[in-house]
RNA sequence: GCGGUCGUAGUCUAGUUUGGUAGGACAUCAGCUUCCCAAGCUGACGACCCGGGUUCAAAUCCCGGUGACCGCACCA
């Protein structure tokens, strides 16, 4: 093999090498080459887009089939309203100014926060013409070069459009799927049959229109995402299933740590993160242990994984405690490979807020409370007369007032003031009330695990990516190899191709992965599928054609052993199923 | 968005200084070879990022665009 062809030698990195071996076997590529690329945009190829479902159906088996959570699908495109309730609108652009002299751009508010002593929190608030005019006050220059700076302008990093033809109605392409839940929250909630807890996953296209893509898959203008909204009371915060990974270690670097300027992490159990309230949910670190085991299953061994605790003005607007989990990665260090944010009820708040619509959701308390209060009914016989069409006008501002306040009035002066109205004592009846409170509205609470699916399907990648012999071996995880099982007649001649067919459509028929490949010499074969991570190779040789035995060749140990074409099925299937290793396949072949 | 480096078959690259038929290796495909780890032999396919300019002639020089990589900024 030649090293430079492959990208093995030492200084060249595993980025490189990835991405090279992606595009020459169709993992992945830029988009568009045609006209030349466009940055942050991808092409999953076929070997790429089935790692790609694969991973995806581990996210799907570990939340929707083993936990129960609920999966939708909803649009890409959402009308204007969506992200102006959600806070996108307003967040989800950077206010800049450009120096007149040396051109350089920088963060307006990040400015003010440095020259003129306003806090992070005071500078997202303010708006355009605010932060325009402090820098003016504050005659702030430009930090570079001293240069003025010019026109404030503000870039927005979601995609606009406008629906339908005409241009009044704006729409913006989703930055994260978790908004589609959140507006749908109310028919979810009935599907669910009305319950709580209960969790919702979105995976789909979301679009950012990021400044300066860069890093290959890690940062896309469009991108896969695997969103989480989990709802429960806030009163009844208690995670059932925490039982299943309280003792699940997870390393964590905390906000402490980092304004010491320290990289260490410090590892916690479960039940000490919750302990000492290092996390505040035990949903979020149910869900960060969960996180933490699909990395595992996608060939991410623990060590080479960490959670980060984010710094106040880190963490998103809608998030109360957020933690990144980051994996180690050859090029960059660590970088992130899903986000565990404390949502609390904000999305759900703006939402109704902005649409008027209730998703308050409705409590029945296990006893139900009686209650002694006073009230205060306007007598409508009394008001009527004396108000006559005002009278509904009154009564409806006196229900807005404190009824003791009402109640205090009328005793020490014998008449209430409601604005210009003056409510006589005998026009209302003051008395206890005793009612049977039998439950109470509240808005839940959320926690988020989101996962960026292209960034899962990279990390797996790279930690699948081996050199043995100087070949490439991409060493998946056997239950998301894009192929299965590869099968290979030793000579295209003397029947064996015609033999070799036949397994390959016995497998294909048994729900199998295959692939049939019959040129070049057998090491070549082998070689080939090493590098598009096929897990198993069956060859089919002189014997086979009389005992009907075949050889399974394993990708990662090139071990063989030799099994009957009868038994290959009922075999295959327990060995991607996790319950036999290769060895037991057949017997063992000795080289 | 700024600065630097760079863009030649699927991949890696020679050629650019000094303008003159674009060369190799590997991969791929077809064939031969009883062929279990990229063997060999024969043959085939296949490229100068895009646009404009200078010139008799541009991969090469100039201008603009674009993409990648690195650094800055950005990453809610």
């Amino acid at each position: 093999m030649n090293d430079e062809v492959k990208c093995a030698k030492p200084e060249c990195d595993r980025f490189t090498a990835i991405n090279e071996l992606a595009r020459r076997r169709g993992f992945f590529w830029p988009s568009f080459e045609i006209y030349g690329g466009s940055g942050g945009f991808v092409t999953y190829g076929p070997l790429g887009t089935r790692l790609k479902q694969n991973i995806e159906a581990k996210l799907r088996e570990l939340f929707v089939k083993k936990i129960g959570i609920y999966e939708m699908e909803s649009s890409v495109i959402a009308p204007g309203k969506v992200f102006e309730a959600s806070g996108h609108v307003d967040h989800f652009k950077e206010p800049m100014v450009e120096c007149q002299n040396c051109r350089g751009r920088f963060r307006a508010d990040h400015l003010l926060e440095e020259k003129a002593d306003i806090s992070s929190a005071e500078a997202e608030k303010m708006s355009l013409t605010e932060i325009k005019e402090e820098i003016e006050r504050h005659g702030i220059l430009c930090p570079d070069c001293g240069g003025k700076f010019g026109e404030l302008q503000r870039f927005l990093t979601m995609f606009e459009t406008t629906i339908g033809p005409y241009s009044g109605a704006v729409g913006y392409g989703r930055p994260e799927a978790a908004q589609n839940i959140f507006v749908e929250f109310n028919r979810l909630y009935t599907v669910a049959r009305e319950r709580l807890p209960f969790g919702v996953i979105q995976i789909g296209h979301a679009l950012r229109n990021e400044i300066s893509p860069r890093q290959g898959l890690i940062r896309l203008r469009e991108f896969t995402i695997a969103d989480l909204e989990f709802f429960f009371d806030p009163q009844e915060p208690c995670c059932h299933l925490l039982k299943e990974v309280e003792n699940e270690v997870l390393p964590i670097l905390l906000c402490e740590t980092r304004l010491k300027e320290c990289e260490d992490t410090t590892d916690l159990t479960v039940r000490e993160a919750l302990d000492r309230k290092i996390i505040r949910s035990e949903w979020q670190v149910f869900f960060m242990a969960m996180a933490k085991k699909l990395l595992i299953e996608l060939g991410v061994p623990a060590e080479k994984q960490r959670f980060i605790e984010k710094l106040t003005w880190e963490k998103a607007h809608y998030s109360s405690q957020s933690f990144d989990q980051e994996v180690l990665v050859d090029r960059w260090g660590w970088i992130e490979v899903s986000g565990h944010a404390y949502r609390t009820d904000y999305d759900l708040s703006c939402h109704m807020k902005a649409s008027g619509v209730d998703m308050s959701v409705y409590k029945e308390y296990a006893n139900p409370v009686e209650k002694e209060e006073l009230v205060v009914k306007p007598i409508m016989a009394k008001l009527g007369p004396v108000y006559k069409n005002e009278a509904s006008k009154v009564a409806a501002l006196l229900a807005k007032v404190p009824v003791q306040e009402v109640a205090d009035a009328m005793q020490k002066q014998g008449y209430f003031m409601v604005e210009n109205y003056e409510i006589k004592t005998d026009q209302v009846d003051i008395s206890r009330q005793k009612t049977i409170v039998r439950g109470t509205r509240f808005i839940p609470h959320v926690v988020e695990p989101s996962f960026g699916s292209d960034r899962l399907f990279y990390v797996a990648l790279e930690y699948a990516y081996g050199i043995k012999d100087n070949r490439v071996v991409m060493s998946f995880p056997r239950s998301i190899a894009p192929v299965q099982v590869g099968v290979y007649p030793l000579m295209s001649k003397d029947g064996l191709d015609t033999k070799a067919s036949e397994v390959q459509r016995l497998l294909a028929n048994e729900g199998f992965m295959v692939e049939f490949d019959e040129t070049g010499s057998i090491g070549r074969r082998y070689a080939r599928a090493d590098e598009a991570g096929v897990q198993l190779g069956i060859t089919i040789d002189y014997e086979t054609l009389s005992d009907d035995t075949v050889t399974i060749r394993d990708r990662d140990s090139w071990q063989q052993v030799r099994c009957a074409i009868k038994d290959l099925p009922k075999q295959l299937h327990k060995y991607f199923e996790g319950k036999v290793n290769f060895e037991q396949l057949g017997s063992i072949i000795k080289s």
